[in-house]
RNA sequence: GCCGCGGUGGCGGAACUGGUAGACGCGCUGGACUUAAAAUCCAGUUGUAGUAAUACAGUGCGGGUUCGAUUCCCGCCCGCGGCACCA
């Protein structure tokens, strides 16, 4: 038993007397740069789950530390958000004040774990000096055109009252509060993510240490689909040898399905559908489809169950450019004004969704494209011989796109294309607790940045935290605050009343712990030099499509304008798995299953809580809490201390190393150095947990340690990153004047580590029949000698015959017979 | 539907590059210590048969390659995550 509280508090304290986790400043040094996902500060405090990676950081940034490097491993807090404003509407609480409140819950829950923080450092994203470079950065996009006003219809939460960007959907509701989204045209505040979609997704070929799967989500989400435009004439029935009366742009990924393009489609919304008005005969029928489109939801709208529906454009047709045949022209919701040209050829033979649609109308099904034999089904998706396709039929697929593609460019009716489903970033929303927009409004100038020496722009006091529901901001009602000067011509003018979504704040916050408390730039150029770019990135996979597209968006403008050196900011990039409630359940206040951290450290220590999140399984994997287990890791800690304290006791007798137990020390070294940079904690740990189980055995069956005193050393050292505030106290109980993390790494000695014998494994057809202790070198020609001597293998070998012997040096014979 | 990840004892999980499947931990069983309990320590713990030595089976299912497959290939099933009328 030790006395966890007593300890963890004293050593806690040693540590923040002693500045002990101040990242250095000699930029002579290797630098190292751990960093963990800031937290959203909420009232609820952490749960078990919390700190699972911020562990696993430290655990990193120590082994870092003892190495030698200087280390960066910041904290700060992403605290601008709804959930504090909503805090504030109930409970008319200034939401800087529960902030504050939070802020302080979590620093402390997170201290009591030991977790080697520079808190120098500490951020807070609504801090007036922080915020004013997210406002910055902001305007520089707004000089190059990447931030721009629209007022086209976006995703709109009917509760939180807002106007929200395509990444805070989920299946078509509010990520925050599960309200099904509208899609309202409102004014507002747009970043041109999608100028950068191209290198967002060529670049992460150059992230080797970022997850796959990350990556896939990414690509996924960015959409990239390549493709051809191609112009149709449309032209009117009654008029229908005169020219055209209109173009037609529709989006194909398979231009070499062109001849089989039987009808046309256009979104509901198509702009075409106004101008054209006139010419379509059933304009009552198709103003009433119209109708019943708006009166859907975008949920039902994009259900894939649904049957396919539509109205033929009476009047209209569409001419193929390739083969001049007129087609039909219909309007139906299954094509998206939101993708593409909003117009598509339909191509039923090879088309699920045209098929369908054609099924349903009997419109003409052209096969184009010859299935293979073995194909049965009823569309033949894939590629192949083109048929029925005029001059092309005969090419393959791929030689079809091309030549057509040349055909097109030729003839100017279309070129090639590239799509992305990655939209520009809506950035303005109509609530308080976020970033002003630095922006004026001049009836004389237009929009007016605010002079960069007057940023920040301070969010105003509100009488009332309450969004308006008009889609305005609540800083609309503060008069004094919008009214203000132009800047240009210093006539009256109006500040922008929107703020910047949660994600602004932290697309840039890793940059700013390099220099937190510079006035004059965002980050000085030569420490950002140094440090940038993050070496080790830890966090949650939800933010895979969020935070992590818009900060590496963020960070290229940055580079871009020569803020930045490199235009990645994370090098490698590890999320960790959840640890759901013993239950298999979320933890969550709604189930009741929450694990409070404080309750763990008061009754076990931060030691073993942080010893069992690692060894819990896979870091990468989502766990079951389990208290039983956290029992496990408690005692292993003891084992440790007894160890040491017997040591204490039997300290004057002089030992030699054993050398058995001193090889398996040096592997321990090497497994555990290899496993905490590869993140395979819970091998570590096991390893850590055989070394101190064999030491013990010796220990108490000869009554004396295994290793002296200096070898016994290197345990704790490599304890000490796992278990911080247990390994102190024992270095401190050898006779150690400095922490424990002032000492470097032990370095295993790779000689040491060979094994001397090994257990040969002998096969016979593959099976394993018996093992030999042999010397580690053996060659094939002795273990062969000693084998066919064997009684256990004697029996199986007579009245056999032995076609031949594999031999793996060091491992294992394996006896073919028959 | 498409993409990614996974499926191993009672449980969490381990296994290098194709080479002893089940490390380590939890739980359980038996034992030592104790007046007793806790703690600690020792032994056992994939299944079947056997006192045992040992044998056979065994890593979601069915095939294949190989001297040898949890690992590679083909075809499935199930679970998790992401995307999704994206043309």
């Amino acid at each position: 038993m030790y006395h966890h509280q007593e300890l963890e508090k004293k050593w806690q304290k040693r540590w923040q007397d002693s500045n002990l986790y101040r990242t250095g400043t000699d930029f002579n040094k290797a630098k190292y740069y751990v960093l963990d996902m800031f937290p959203y500060p909420s009232g609820e405090g952490l749960h078990v789950g919390h700190p699972k990676g911020y562990i696993a950081t430290d655990i990193l940034a120590r082994l870092r530390l003892m190495q030698g490097y200087n280390v960066l491993h910041p904290m700060g807090w992403d605290a601008f958000g709804l959930p504090t404003e909503n805090y504030a509407i109930k409970n008319k609480i200034h939401p800087q004040e529960s902030t504050t409140k939070n802020i302080a819950t979590f620093k402390r829950q997170l201290k009591v774990l030991g977790l080697a923080y520079d808190w120098s450092r500490e951020i807070n994203t609504t801090d007036p000096s922080y915020y004013r470079w997210t406002q910055w950065t902001f305007l520089q996009m707004w000089k190059k055109g990447l931030a721009y006003e629209s007022f086209a219809p976006i995703n709109w939460c009917p509760s939180c009252q807002t106007g929200l960007a395509n990444e805070d959907l989920e299946d078509g509701k509010c990520e925050r509060c599960g309200s099904l989204i509208e899609q309202k045209p409102m004014r507002q505040w747009v970043l041109k993510i999608t100028d950068y979609a191209e290198r967002l997704l060529d670049d992460l070929d150059k992230l080797p240490g970022w997850e796959k799967s990350i990556k896939e989500m990414q690509r996924n989400w960015i959409g990239r689909s390549v493709g051809a435009e191609i112009e149709f004439k449309v032209k009117s029935n009654d008029l229908s040898n005169l020219t055209a009366t209109k173009n037609l742009r529709v989006f194909t990924t398979r231009i070499d399905t062109i001849f089989g393009c039987t009808y046309l489609v256009l979104a509901p919304e198509h702009p075409l559908l106004e101008e054209l008005k006139d010419q379509i005969k059933n304009w009552s029928v198709v103003e009433k489809y119209l109708q019943q489109v708006k009166n859907k939801t975008d949920l039902q709208r994009t259900d894939l169950n649904k049957e396919k529906s539509g109205v033929q454009l009476e009047g209209l047709q569409a001419i193929n450019p390739f083969n001049q045949e007129a087609l039909p022209i219909f309007i139906a919701d299954y094509v998206l004004n939101s993708y593409g040209t909003g117009a598509i050829m339909a191509v039923p033979a090879h088309d699920q969704r045209d098929w369908e649609f054609a099924q349903k109308y009997q419109l003409e099904i052209r096969s184009v494209i010859k299935a293979p034999k073995s194909f049965t089904a009823k569309i033949y998706k894939g590629e192949g011989e083109l048929e029925n396709s005029g001059k092309f039929s005969g090419l393959n697929s791929l030689q079809a796109r091309q030549q057509l593609l040349t055909y097109l460019e030729k003839n100017k009716i279309g070129q090639k294309k590239i799509n992305y489903k990655l939209k520009d970033w809506v950035f303005s929303r109509q609530r308080y607790w976020g970033e002003p927009i630095p922006l004026i409004h001049c009836s004389k100038c237009g929009v007016v940045s605010v002079p960069e020496e007057e940023l920040p722009v301070r969010l105003p006091e509100v009488e009332s935290y309450a969004p308006t529901g008009t889609g305005e901001s609540p800083l609309a009602a503060i008069d004094d605050w919008v009214q203000t000067t132009c800047p240009k011509c210093g006539g009256s003018a109006q500040r922008e009343t929107n703020t910047m979504p949660q994600w602004g704040g932290s697309c840039w916050y890793y940059l700013r712990y390099i220099d937190p408390h510079n006035n004059s730039v965002l980050v000085d150029k030569k420490k950002e030099k140094y440090w940038s770019p993050v070496d080790f990135y830890v966090g949650g996979a939800e933010h895979a499509t969020r935070h992590l597209i818009y900060a590496r968006f963020w960070h290229k403008f940055l580079y871009d304008i020569g803020a930045v050196n490199y235009d990645e900011p994370f090098l490698r990039l590890q999320h960790v798995g959840l640890i759901m409630a013993q239950d298999g359940r979320k933890m969550s206040k709604r189930w009741g299953n929450v694990i409070n951290p404080d309750e763990i450290v008061e009754r076990f220590g931060a030691d073993a809580l942080r010893v069992y999140e690692m060894f819990m399984g896979p870091f990468d994997q989502a766990i079951s809490w389990d208290t039983n287990g956290l029992i496990g890791t408690r005692k292993f800690l003891e084992k440790v201390e007894r160890l040491f304290a017997n040591f204490e006791i039997l300290g004057e007798k002089v030992v030699q190393d054993d050398e058995k137990l001193l090889r398996i020390l040096h592997q321990t070294i090497k497994k555990v150095e290899e496993d905490i940079e590869s993140f395979n904690f819970n091998t570590a740990i096991s390893a850590l947990m055989i070394l101190v189980n064999k030491l013990t055995i010796y220990h108490q069956k000869n009554n004396l340690s295994a290793l002296t005193i200096k070898t016994n050393q290197f345990l704790l050292q490599i304890l000490a990153p796992f278990a911080p505030h247990l390994s102190e106290e024992l270095w401190e109980k050898l006779g150690n004047k400095e922490s424990i993390f002032k000492s470097s790494w032990p370095q295993y000695n790779s000689e040491l580590i060979k094994n001397k014998t090994i257990n040969l494994v002998i096969q016979i057809n593959g099976k394993l029949r018996t093992t030999l202790e042999v010397s580690a070198d053996i060659s094939q020609e002795e273990a062969w000698k000693i084998v066919q001597d064997d009684q256990a293998i004697k029996k199986w070998l007579t009245g056999k015959k032995v076609i031949k012997n594999i031999f793996v040096p060091g491992r294992l014979l394996n006896i073919v017979i028959k």
